[in-house]
DNA sequence: CGCCCGATTGAACTCACTCAAATACTGTGG
DNA sequence: CCACAGTATTTGAGTGAGTTCAATCGGGCG
């Protein structure tokens, strides 16, 4: 049974806007089911044209692209209130798989209710743009990052990010939350080797930093990893969720 | 004087969609002025808020994030028809800087009317958030270039794509145009050291793929530098103008 | 028990970086 | 008109951060 847009679990979190009840109504009724998908199958496929856009209720995956000859750029960890697939409905190509890490739950939305949306309720068709512009964001400091920082920086930096958007959803108890990654996956993201990032996520542990192991990380020092990463601090705010 | 927007120069391009001329005329109404930007003159200031939005009318520059201790990287080089400022609009706080590279022209936008557009002119709120999407479309690309590239790829991929859009501003004449930045904008663009790209330009030159000499790039043969960079061939659309 | 997958560590290699210096061009002031 | 300073490009040489190859270890599962 789907879980009804008015009884949504991640409205209830605090990093999330809160709609009025005649909105939550509108949502019910955009939104046309909901799906589950199993650890390792493809949610979007690269190339492939997608009529659908969907919104994570729960679970994570894994946004990347990927090469002709096998490399994987993981652009983006995807997470419960994560709005997917509005570049697709827009651009006419889709350049990223979105692959399921756990057992995930989306919310479903038409493709072709978008435009109806646009015309007749212009908060809603705001709020996507803000998501998209906030996705565009983090992209940017994503290539800021692969593009400047050093090893050591790089995995410094995605921990300091990863452990707030934990925080924001209420999935961290004093620096400690479980991540179901794999280290391969980490690297993908930051473009480094597999044994480089484990030997660089030593380096953090021997250091008191931070450790991640059997799939739980511990952040004992974030301000000291963000001033590793040289990054600036972000006063992470609410985000509408669709 | 102002450029009238039903005038408009980049309009008459074929890459560009056109509008009717009841849409024109609202948008010469959006548009509130027109500046001039002095090369090396700052647009948009990482961390200022802007109340402004641009459409690059003519000329070009860099926009571009930088990390406190002076290391820069460019996300991307911006040209005419380009539409600046949406997320700073949008989120609250400015990523990035934009910085004028030749003489640029700009036409002004008022932050505050995003919303009545959103709220009166749905067909170009949805053109400005497929812009948007288009903009997170390349920087997913850059991504997984950075990320994943060898640096003789890299180039090869930086200089086909930058060729495509110079082609689609009609400014490639038989693979040949003029490119008004320097090999360290290049490198910052493409997370490589300067004398690194200058040796891989080296490279290409060689192989007869293309040369790049006094602000002129020369694409011999756009198809050997694509496979070269390991990239699939994109059909590159009209795309919307504001 | 044996197999597979992910994490970990060691060793050798290499791609790209830094340092350094030469060339060429442009604008400025004497 | 020339000297000079500042900037961009080019090339050489040596170094090093991160890669690839390889082996081990440990846990989960059929």
């Amino acid at each position: 049974m789907p879980t009804d847009c008015s009884n949504c679990p991640l409205r209830r979190l605090p990093g999330f806007e809160s709609l009025s009840p005649e909105e939550l109504e509108f949502m019910s009724h955009f939104k046309v089911g909901e799906i589950d998908v199993s650890p390792g199958q493809a949610v979007v496929i690269e190339g492939a044209k997608s009529p659908q856009l969907f919104t994570v209720l729960d679970g994570m995956g894994v946004r990347f692209r990927t090469l002709e000859d096998g490399r994987r750029q993981i652009t983006n960890f995807v997470m419960p209130g994560d709005f997917i697939g509005m570049q697709d409905a827009m651009l006419d190509d889709i350049g990223y798989s979105i692959e399921a890490t756990t057992p995930m739950t989306l919310c479903v939305f038409r493709r072709s209710d978008i435009w109806t949306l646009f015309r007749n309720h212009p908060e809603r068709a705001f709020d996507m743009t803000w998501l998209v512009c906030s996705e565009e964001h983090f992209m940017g400091s994503a290539l800021a990052t692969v593009g400047q920082r050093s090893a050591l920086e790089r995995v410094a930096w995605a921990l300091v990010v990863i452990h707030d958007r934990f925080r924001q959803l209420g999935r961290v108890d004093n620096g400690i939350f479980s991540f179901p990654f794999r280290q391969q996956d980490l690297a993908d993201a930051l473009g480094l080797s597999l044994v480089h990032t484990n030997k660089t996520l030593a380096k953090l542990r021997d250091r008191g930093l931070a450790s991640w192991a059997e799939g739980v990380v511990r952040v004992f020092d974030r301000e000291g990893l963000r001033k590793l990463a040289v990054m600036d601090e972000v006063v992470r705010k609410v985000r509408p969720l669709i």
